[in-house]
DNA sequence: TATCTCCATGAAATCGTTTACATTTGTCGG
DNA sequence: CCGACAAATGTAAACGATTTCATGGAGATA
């Protein structure tokens, strides 16, 4: 690879001037600056963004870090393609981590992108207490967080609202009639899983429904919790008739066992997913759910960061989207 | 962040003996190690990865790019996964760069992965003579390429044997019955397009069936291709009676037209589909697919990825796993 | 005692950029 | 005709590590 040095020499002026032409900056005089390119394309130069980022700290790195706490989970793929757009237009690019909701993976990760010289990080945190994410943001680096907040900290966030999402998912389902509605939620340590289950909570009072505690079971947001909860319920002498899924992966989980016994829905058992998928129509019956705006929380997010890197005084931004219930078959 | 520099400073020691415990190469007396790595803990010095990689040009930058054509496919999620965890186990990082199948789009992802000095490349290449991708290999760069190879060129490669599984399923379909089996195929400039599409002609040769050139359609590998195509296919005076897809997305597409049609899988009409996905058992029926162990292939490629970098020239491999058809219950 | 080795360490070059400062040249106003 | 200023370019320091070479002192050997 050509360096900057073999570009100087061979149009036959000083690094320092190269420099000036790659970044269009200060005058230079149209004839060098056509010798000067006329050598970056015989050569093939192409800047090296490693000694960019070394020398000029930040911002010119064009490097964003992304932390999620699972890639299986198809919201956060749909969250990191939003994010991967915005960054392909603006030429960045991004290190992508995935901690497994493993705090240790975490912290190696946040230390492997600070010392990656960052431009900036976009985190789904693996709490609201999260430390190591909180220090970053101390540290001054910009952060932008989505789909859960960093509690006591100021900071630009991208979610949807999920208590009140809930509510009225579950408000849907006890105007189509459910009786026991069961809510298999997710880890209990995951901001959205409360607000989640209180909006749960809520609805069933307010529909004047009493709350069988027995209904209600955290599980750790996993697809096999999915599984292992809904096999539990079904196999209750007083079985649910429908089913309130935390998140993508316990709804899936529940489908299976529920295939799996035969029983139909939304006849034997319905179910409304929280979190939707881009092939909820080929789930049979077509999964009713509440579409996160997975994509375009991916997308704001990727705006707000960029924005922040640009100008890192602007105040901080609570972004609430709107998630829609997508009634389909299921419940 | 502090600095080496001022690690040496504090402990009263030059920057090259701090780099020397650090890389504990060469002797250094264990009390100015001691000294050194306290100095270290005072400042929670951490090694700037950027720095690291400009001046040690190969291998010591603990970073590998990865390219894939559409992060929407569940199996390239797998893929990722599994690169991930050998990743994170060798310290390892990731810049992940979803091209989307765009030509123009990979060329600049190419492009940035060479300028960040990456130490090795996994890549699926856009197709078998990818120009930009064999320019890499042949500039030296350690590079593994996972479910594509590249034609003429010797370089790593790690796959399934796609046309002897297709091969297979097609039998499997024609020995449970099914006559007019139609194929829903993926873009054809994809290499597994191809060996898949072929090996759906040799079964349907070798068992005696007729060819119905009408039963054949590629699309280009998305979920909205295999909606267009099934639904051209079922509007057929003379339908299929059973579908084989060519891969995850254009399957679910599928799915979705023939479950808005209430048609009854598999007795109106019987779905195969290449590519299995981790909650196939959530389907209704749960689906019979062929598995590629994608999880597996990127493990694999990342281990021969990161002994390619330990050893540039150690002969190349092609690996190629087993895939396994999944009998479920859509045929 | 002179020389040789070995251990421990430091000095300085290097990787490929950016950038503050210095230098050269030409032009213009007074 | 001289000083001031602007335009165009060059010089060199910095970013934070690694690495080669040099050096000083302690033992060992002859």
């Amino acid at each position: 690879m050509a360096s900057m040095n073999e570009v100087a020499k061979r149009a036959g002026v000083s690094i320092a001037t190269v420099s000036r032409v790659l970044n269009n900056s200060e005058s230079v005089n149209e004839e060098t600056r056509m010798k000067i390119l006329k050598a970056i394309k015989e050569l093939k130069y192409q800047p090296s963004r490693v000694a960019k980022r070394l020398r000029s700290k930040s911002g010119a790195g064009n490097l964003l870090g992304v932390l999620i706490p699972d890639i299986q989970n198809p919201f956060y793929v749909d969250v990191l393609r939003g994010i991967e757009d915005v960054a392909y237009q603006n030429n960045y690019v991004i290190i992508m981590c995935n901690f497994s909701q493993d705090e240790k993976k975490e912290a190696m990760y946040l230390e492997i992108l600070e010392s990656e010289a960052i431009d900036g990080l976009i985190a789904a945190p693996a709490h609201e207490e999260d430390q190591r994410v909180k220090k970053i943001v101390r540290n001054g680096l910009p952060v932008v967080c989505v789909d859960r907040g960093l509690k006591g900290m100021d900071v630009d966030v991208v979610w949807v609202n999920n208590q009140e999402s809930a509510y009225q998912a579950v408000s849907f389902m006890i105007e189509k009639g459910y009786k026991r509605i069961a809510h298999i939620g997710g880890l209990p340590t995951i901001p959205s899983s409360r607000l989640r289950l209180e909006g749960y909570r809520n609805a069933m009072q307010d529909h004047g429904l009493d709350l069988d505690e027995n209904l209600i079971i955290q599980g750790d947001s996993s697809y096999a919790s999915g599984m292992q909860v809904t096999e539990k319920l079904l196999s209750m002498t007083n079985p649910p008739d429908a089913l309130f899924t935390g998140n993508n992966l316990i709804t899936l989980g529940a489908l299976e066992v529920i295939n799996g016994r035969k029983l139909q829905i939304p006849k034997d058992i319905a179910v409304l997913g929280f979190d939707d998928m881009n092939w909820s129509n080929a789930l049979n019956p077509p999964l009713t759910a509440v579409r996160q705006p997975a994509y375009e929380i991916g997308k704001r997010a990727g705006e707000l960061l960029i924005q922040r890197i640009k100008d890192p005084k602007r105040p901080c931004i609570q972004m609430t989207l709107n998630s829609e219930l997508k009634i389909r078959h299921s419940c």
